[in-house]
Order: structure tokens, then sequence, then C-alpha cells
DNA sequence: TTGTAAGCGTTATCAA
DNA sequence: TTGATAACGCTTACAA
């Protein structure tokens, strides 16, 4: 392996002549500079990062510790952490999939020496504590729960309101039995998209008899689970909300093979607008969350932070969750696509839901709100 | 921060010892070792890792170099990746998103010192010389080409077996006329699936005749682009496979927006068989890759590598490419899934493939080789 | 502008 | 079983 030592000898000047040369630095005389960096290029000599790092103790890396990633949502996040830090020139010391808090400390406590800092998504509860002793080392910003640890900057996700629109747009198309399917237990995304549809009900003055939550782990085969007890009830609710996309996409698999009409006979919303999502069919209305930017304010908020150490204080971000209306809750003007067939009535055998509001799609769309409208012409600027 | 030298101070023994005392190793008395946990536990020590990979020289950790994290596949590569390596305790210093060659080897360099080596996925040609650059440096695995760089071993997928595969087994259900939307321009996998398509065709006496290639981006939305140039066409293929899912995706949304009967009127076909593919309607017929398992085995073989340095030369593993037999291609036998409806001729109003072979599942199932059943067999033990 | 030398926080090699 | 002490490869005062 080829030291500095070797370069600085084939160049004939000193170590510390090579190590201003090549780091651009200050005053280097113009030949010398050119025989360094030729020796340097004969050579092909790598600097040694550890060494680099333990000297000028700046890494140039974040670490990133992450649950489990899975899927699409992980890898978007991922990606957006990703491309920010490059243009920082930064690294990424990634470690995933931690069964428990104590597996995450140990992976921190590796990283240590090797990281500038450090972005957590712990989206379980309980993981608050283990944050925290790790933010006493270096900095962390934390990715997904509101504002746990104190010092730590967050971003997170409007899963509250984004949840609440939801189900307040199922409402106002005229669905009287919204049933949820909720994401995984301890987590706290679910946990919050769970709220704002409970909330979105008792606003609408309208309790525990119009809710009914299953329980589902954010899988597509949970989904499918999910569909299959629901369809398995005497009363049918006659809209879906599913707390993320996969899980929707298993519930619209399940009701196809069970020859349920989707949004004729049943309404089904999801969360997350995963690319597939308007390539669903049909096409699956959902909240759009800004999974890359997720990653990349996290980043942002990092550097920034850490730029201004001690001065400034933790800031929270929360990225707004938008409605993305499509075809899978109906109420989409008719003939927009594919007009006819799946708007038709369906021979809907079961409960049917005492007011009938669930029938034509343009009519329901006129009753929809101003900021429901307002969120369509978002959702269509976005795509 | 908290140094060895605290610790060692804090337990009243010198810095020596209370290295071989934190790192489990040779002889130290139980008393002393009582008392420097104690001490390292009190002041919350955490070793500065960068001072430990200098002078021990090794980092446990390895690098990852990937061309862009995008979407469900990588995602998985990059999960067996994170696991394999964390059953050895390794960690992931990962770079992604690497426009050219030039930023790819940038990084490499950066990482020297600081990884004891790297799996490289590198799909597009031209990268090999910049690999094996880096292999001059530090041991590194191939995720993806075959074997092009010497002392580098491998891992791949079956592409050309796997695409030959499904173009044999469309033609075994009697389609004449067949597409293929190809992938990217450069990337190796694009351009095995595309040879296997092309051997197959070749192989069952069928030419330039019967092939048709258009030009996709691996996205959704480069698959609804290519569907509707496919449309546009006076003498439609009567079945289309794509280079990927997400393209397959993007076509299955094409058509259906078009009113085409899947796979009544056109058979699709994709590749990589990502987890919604099952849940797409029609379910998705296509190429079971195991992304997991290419990152898993490359992390693996790099520890053989390793181990064995001088000893072994480089290995080169190939993943198999199995076929999964779903609805989006027909030939399935009719009543599995919601029988009749989707397996009608519907109004081919366009070209007709002359010998008319395209028609009842059943049938079709029939004529199908042994060796396509082996493929129904392995594929339904899959999942 | 350049060179000398003192660290950075560990591990590893000797003696003791 | 322990303790000095010399590396590890680099950056950075401080001198020259």
């Amino acid at each position: 392996v080829i030291t500095i030592r070797d370069v600085a000898r084939e160049a004939g000047v000193s170590i510390a002549t090579v190590s201003r040369a090549l780091n651009g630095s200050t005053r280097v005389n113009d030949g010398t500079l050119q025989r360094v960096r030729e020796a340097a290029a004969k050579l092909d000599y790598w600097p040694n990062g550890a060494a680099r790092s333990l000297t000028s103790s700046r890494t140039h890396t974040l670490g990133i510790l992450l649950p489990d990633l899975f899927g699409e949502f992980f890898s978007e996040v991922i990606r957006g952490i990703d491309q920010t830090a490059r243009d920082e020139t930064f690294q990424l010391l990634i470690s995933s999939s931690h069964a428990d808090t104590d597996t995450m400390l140990a992976s921190a406590r590796t990283m240590s020496g090797r990281i500038d800092g450090l972005i957590a998504m712990a989206p379980d509860k309980g993981s608050v504590e283990a944050i925290a002793r790790i933010a006493r080392q270096f900095p962390v910003v934390l990715i997904s729960p509101r504002n746990p640890v104190p010092g730590c900057s967050s971003v997170s996700i409007a899963n509250v309101d984004g949840a609440a629109a939801m189900t307040a747009h199922l409402l106002d198309l005229g669905h009287r039995r919204i049933a949820m399917v909720r994401g995984p237990r301890g987590n706290v995304d679910a946990d919050e998209r769970l709220r704002g549809y409970r909330e979105a009900l008792r606003r609408a003055g309208r309790g525990p008899r119009a809710a009914r939550g299953y329980q589902g782990a954010f899988t597509e085969a949970s989904g499918y689970r999910a569909a299959e007890e629901i369809l398995r009830r005497r009363s049918r609710p006659s809209a879906v909300f599913a707390a993320n996309d996969n899980m929707a996409i298993g519930i619209l698999s399940a009701l196809r093979d069970r020859g349920v009409e989707v949004p004729g006979e049943m309404a089904v919303t999801g969360f997350d607008d995963l690319a597939i999502a308007e390539y669903l069919s049909p096409s699956l209305t959902t909240v759009h969350v800004d999974a890359y930017g997720l990653g990349s304010r996290a980043v942002s908020l990092w550097m920034t932070a850490t730029r201004s150490r001690g001065r400034r204080r933790s800031r929270h971000e929360v990225l707004p969750a938008t409605l993305v209306l499509r075809r899978s809750c109906g109420g989409l003007r008719a003939g927009a696509k594919k007009a006819g067939g799946t708007n038709g009535r369906g021979g809907n055998g079961d409960g049917g839901n005492g007011d009938g509001g669930n029938g034509d799609g343009a009519t329901l769309t006129a009753r929809a709100t101003a900021r429901k409208s307002r969120a369509i012409a978002r959702s269509q600027g976005l795509r």
C-alpha cells in the first residue's frame, strides 16, 4: 500500500508538503505542487481515510440508522438522504434492520469515530431513550417521530392531517361506514394515521359506530388478509382506508378475487403514494408523502445544525401530506378515464349503507369541499 | 469525549490493559476485568473506530458502490447485503447514484482506509476498467455483469436463460408476434434479457419477423409509452415481453386505459417478480429474480474470498431466473382464480395472428413443455 | 514556501 | 497478568 511517505520520497519533499499540496490548501509553490501531483498519480496514491479522520476529527461521513429498509418507501427515503449527502460530498455509513434498541445502540457505538453525525429513523416508541444516549455522542437528526428527543432536530410527515383529510374526503363522498386497516402496533406513523382517522370521524359527529379498525402490518399480504376479514362481516363498510399503499394493494387484490367492484361496491384508499399507485387498477386514491424529501430534509437539517452548532436550537419540520384523488375511491368525474363499467352500482348483495349516498362519481365530486378541490389541483400539479 | 486514557485512569490501570479487557481478548485478571468494565460503563466510553482501524488495519466495514438505488429491486439487493453483512457484524459504507465512472472512482478513493473491501454493482459496460483499478486497492466482489474483471468474484442473474424461457413459453402458448420492451441502452441486464429473447426466437426458427423491440428505461412511465407506441402499429403483437416488471406495470396500465383486454387480446409479461407482481390485475407472469440473494451471495463470496486470500481463485455465481406463471399471459387453467370474463376472446379488431393459437387458457397449458411445468411447480413452491 | 515534530486514539510488541 | 512504548498514516502548529 502506498502512503504519504512514498509520495513524499518520490516527489523529493516532506510529507507535510504532500499533505498541503494534495489538500489544495494554502501556500504551496507551483513547481512542487506539480511534482507532488505527478508523484501521487504515478504511484496511484489513495489517502487513508481513517488516518485523516483521526487527526482532523472530521470524517465527512453521516451515519444512518434505520429500522428495516423494506420496499419502495424506505428506498426513496434513502435516495433522498444519499443525493443530498452527495451534494455535500458526504458518505453514508448505513446500518438497518434493528430488531431492538440494543442492537441499534450497538451499531451507533461502532460508528463512533467514523461519522460526524447521525440520521436516525426510529418509528417505534421506546427507542427515544436510546437515541437520546446516542445524541450525547454526536449530533443527531430524527426522521419520523415528532420531536421526542431534546436537542435533536427532526423531520416528520403530517400523518394526522393526511389521514384526517382522507377520512373527511370519504365522508364527503357519502360514506358512512369507513373501515381502517391499521399499521403495525407501536409504529408511530401507524398510530398517527389512526389518530387522524378517528379525529376526522369525531369532528364529523360520527363516533365509534362509523369506525372499525382492522390490524395490518404494512404489507400486501396483511392487507389481503384484512380485506378477507372485512368481507366476512355481516355489515360491510362502503370504504376501506388502508394505513399505507402496500396494504391497499393487498386489499384491492382480495376484493378483485372475491368479485367486489372497486369503487362501485367498496372504495379503497391508501397512504404514501408509491410510484405504482397511479398504475394500479383502479388507480389508487392515496395520501402523497414525500419520502425523498424526508431523507433530503433530514440531511439538510443536520448540515445547518452542525454548521451553527450551539447557536441555533433544534428545528422540527413537518412535511405536508396531500390527498391524491384517483379512481379507487370513486368521486372523480366519470369519463376522465375508461368511462362506464366500474362506475356501475354492481350487485351489492350485502348490507347497503342506509342513505344510498355511494352512487355516481360525478355527483359526489360536486359535493366535495373547497379544501378537497384544492387538494385535487395540488395533486395534479404534482404529477 | 471520553478516550481509553480516561477509562484507564478511572480503573487505575494502563491503557493497554483497558484495550485487552474490552476486546475480550487474552489473559486479563478477573478483578481488573471487572474494574475496567465498570469504569467504561460509568464514563460511557465509546471506542474511536478510526483509531482502531488505523492500528489494526481492519475496519469491519464493507463499501458498497451502486449505480442508483431506485425502486423495489435495488432496495431488496441492499437488504440482502445488509442482513448478511450484519450476520458477520460488518457495517456498510454506501455510495450510490454514480452518473459516470469518475465519480465512482472518487467515491472508492475516499473509502480507502475506511473499508476492508467492496461490493460493486456496475450494470453498464465501460465501468470495468474503473473497477479493475479499485480492485488493486482492496478485494472487490461484483454484482451483475458476468466475470468481466480478472481476480474479482461475481454474482449475477441468469438473464439470458430467464428471458429465453419466457420467450419460449410465449411461443408455446401459440404467440407468433412477440414484442419486447427493452431496458436502457448500455445496461448489461437489459442487453442480456434482449439476447435471451432473440436466441429463443432464433432457436424456434422464428427470425426478425416475429421479433420487434421497443425502447424502454426500466420505469413504469417508459412502459406506458412503449405500449402506446405498440398500439399505434398496424399489426399488433399478441404478446409483449417487458424487460422488467416496472415497465410491465406501465404496459398493463396503458392497455387498460385503451380498453385492450389482458391476456385475452394481448399477453403481457415482465422480469424481476417484484412483491407487487402477484397483486396486479391481472397478476403478472414474470421471471423471478432473487434480488435479496444477489446481495446476500455477494457478501458471502466476499467473506470467503477474503478469508482464503490468495489460496482460492475468483468464483462466479449465477443465480437462476425461474418462470413464475400467473394470469397476465393466459395459459393458466381457467377457474383457478376469478373464472371467465378476462379469458374471453374479446373484440380483437386489429391484425389477428394467423394461426389463431391464442385462445382458451386451459388448452394452452396442456401444450406446455415439461420444462415449463417444472417451472410452475418451482414457482408454487416459492410462494 | 517548506520541514520538523507533536499529536489523534487505538492496538500490538516487548519486557517486567 | 500487566505496563511502557512504538507504531498506524495523516494533519497541523511551529520553526526555519
